[in-house]
RNA sequence: CGCGGGGUGGAGCAGCUGGCAGCUCGUCGGGCUCAUAACCCGAAGGUCGUAGGUUCAAAUCCUACCCCCGCAA
């Protein structure tokens, strides 16, 4: 409504997850000129190597929209492509390639990118994976103009997001999908009237959010149970936050911190101590297990092979003794014990 | 044909060197207790993923297909 008279502006989008998919029809139905989505190239994924499409590419394809997925951005007919289509702007959101000047420079309005953090704080791949893991209690949605660093273009619009103890990667990347596909059309039609400047970042500020490594995914018994409960709500619904349990790969996916208790200290000095990854107690809510300082409540896990459970109706199918440890499979740490 | 595990009463599992289908929990009925995620007694509930094959006899062996999951990408 409010931007029924402005002309409409030609946009070619690029993104690749399902992050991008909100985003992508937020700009579709406000009524903008898609004149190409921009994708990764398909490749085979998956169980049994089937070539999948992108979930972008996939919604581009039910809208009819022209897709393409250059192996990179940087190859000339691409970049030749895109001076053709003549866009008034690029968005981008979770494209996953760094764009070069030539490109940065191709559309009047700039490259406009959707971040899920509050900028400068947590640059790079895994902002959201990262702001969960470090327990924080706040993040958000950047729309940024691109500039040719790792998301360090000058900010023109930003919207907070409470994160709560509930929370999951999963459950916050759905809402700053939601979060960014509301602001992105509201901003490219601002700017395009000229009502939106942009603000540099702080870079003294800045903080970075690396993509996640295989290793960090391996839970660490040894660490403070807050850390635990929080690498664990980080990693799900994917890739999980894993141990093992004899051999077996076991995946943790949801844990609380256990109240103030102490294990059941034994009659001798530090004779009963439990050990980091020992399993405490069995019963009720889930499987209690000793960590550095408190206990950690175990409350949904997946063995290898078998697939998410409740930790009630796990137990019943695999009997876990008090007791037993967590985690010495494959840990090259947890070496004598205390 | 990337590697591997699995589909068994409502839930999770065992049984799979072939011979009347079992465990833990839940459900229903009864009992006991001041009380308890308590305990006791009894009951209902399964074409053992689907379709074929081998056999006197298959959940258990063979074949094809469907679905789920771990690894790797």
């Amino acid at each position: 409504m409010i931007f029924g008279r402005q002309k409409t502006l030609n946009v070619v989008f690029m993104g690749t997850p399902d992050f991008a998919v909100p985003v992508l029809n937020s700009l579709v139905e406000a009524g903008m000129a898609l004149r190409a989505v921009v994708t990764r190239p398909d490749r085979p994924r998956g169980r049994g190597k089937r070539v999948r499409y992108s979930p972008v590419k996939e919604e581009a394809l039910r809208f009819g929209l022209p897709v393409y997925q250059p192996h990179s951005v940087r190859e000339e007919h691409f970049i030749a492509l895109l001076r053709e289509l003549n866009p008034d702007v690029i968005a981008v959101a979770a494209f996953g390639q760094i764009l070069p000047s030539e490109i940065l420079n191709i559309p009047p309005l700039g490259c406009i990118n959707v971040h899920a953090s509050l900028l400068p704080e947590y640059r790079g791949a895994a902002p959201i994976q990262r702001a969960v893991m470090s327990g924080r209690s706040e993040t958000g949605v950047t729309i940024m103009k691109m500039d040719t660093g790792l998301d360090t273009g000058d900010i023109l619009l930003q919207e907070r997001a409470a994160i709560s103890p509930e929370d999951s990667f999963g459950s916050l990347y759905r809402r700053l999908s939601l979060m960014g596909a509301g602001m992105l059309p509201e901003a490219l039609h601002l700017l395009a009237s000229g009502r939106l400047r942009g603000v540099p970042q702080d870079s003294e500020r800045a903080t970075y959010a690396p993509p996640l490594r295989r290793e960090e995914e391996i839970i660490n018994w040894s660490g403070r149970a807050v850390d635990i409960e929080n690498l664990v709500r980080g990693l799900d619904p994917w890739p999980g936050a894993r141990t093992w349990l004899g051999e077996r790969v076991l995946k943790i996916w949801r844990a609380s911190v256990a109240g103030g208790e102490r294990a059941a200290g034994g009659t001798g000095p530090a004779a009963e101590t439990p050990l980091p990854g020992q399993v405490l107690r069995t019963g009720g809510p889930g499987l209690v297990v000793q960590c550095k300082d408190r206990p950690l409540a175990v409350r949904e896990l997946q063995l290898e092979g078998g697939k998410r459970l409740a930790a009630e109706d796990f137990l019943r199918g695999v009997r876990i003794v008090p007791g037993a440890v967590l985690g010495w499979a494959e840990g090259p740490d947890n070496a004598g014990g205390v």
